[in-house]
DNA sequence: CAGTTAGATAACAATTCCTGTAAGTTAAGC
DNA sequence: GCTTAACTTACAGGAATTGTTATCTAACTG
């Protein structure tokens, strides 16, 4: 995602509107790699602008996916998380915090041989690796 | 997923009891490549049994996903999907109208090195591709 | 730099997918 | 055939998200 300024500008550029909501939601995503939720983004909003909707914080994220600054990712933690890392990278969901940390791999394998995909254009892969992070892995060997 | 019959037993086994609603869910299972979600079950379902209420066929797909003979999938196509299919695959998610594909790889780079996962103990991989279908692709190049 | 207006916001209701509860019904073992 | 745990249904409820609408405001216009 590119820094706040520039998402300003490209707002404008793009005949939408900057407002402070916005701007106060540009600010919490930039660097952000904490794989938030909307819900979660929105408690942060609310701590500097108390009457902002979470419908409003909905909008603009989905206006920022559309536009490719973040990615919407479902990963089955039962809300879409918000990804302003649009590097190429997969995912590591925790399956007792459900926190979501990123990995980066080289997948040769996934050049697929076209006869196994029998006519589907692949658009992208996402991995998703499950199991336990370092916190949960150590707290259960405690227990 | 086993046979009907197999399942059958198992249930009986397990202490759980065999209803004509089960054994329906099980034969529309057995075999099936599809993909179905709890909703498109239930339709079948209710074609030869028109009082089956949903609950019972979420109840029932539970209950074979905790006997580990089914798995739940949610590839964010907005509901959990179940698939019958055990053996390792992964899945192919048309973009367009949200069929669900299996695809079979080897992944060698998966093996990953512990370094990059940073003390995060993986269960299982999940790759999904992304894209559009054999059909949505020839629909779109038509259009 | 006030007026205009497309677009944004907030409040609220609705939707979708799924789960909890409670009361009636049934399969399996005796 | 009786008992009882388990199943089924109807219905209510819940979480995440989206639709609606009236109000408001950023940014353009003169």
């Amino acid at each position: 995602m590119r820094s706040p300024d520039e998402l300003v500008a490209l707002f404008r550029e793009n005949g939408r509107k900057v407002t402070p909501q916005r701007e106060c939601i540009f600010h919490l995503l930039h660097n952000n790699r904490t794989h938030p939720t909307a819900e979660s983004i929105h408690a942060e909003v609310v701590k500097r602008m108390p009457s902002v909707s979470l419908k409003t914080v909905y909008q603009t994220l989905h206006e920022l996916e559309d536009m490719g600054e973040i990615s919407g990712l479902d990963l089955g933690t039962g809300s879409v998380r918000f990804d302003p890392n649009q590097s190429v990278h997969h995912h590591l969901v925790c399956t007792n915090c459900h926190t979501v940390g990123d990995i980066y791999l080289e997948i040769d394998s996934l050049q697929l041989a076209s006869k196994v995909l029998q006519g589907f254009e692949v658009g992208n892969a996402e991995v998703t690796f499950r199991g336990l992070c370092s916190d949960c892995k150590r707290l259960g060997n405690l227990i």
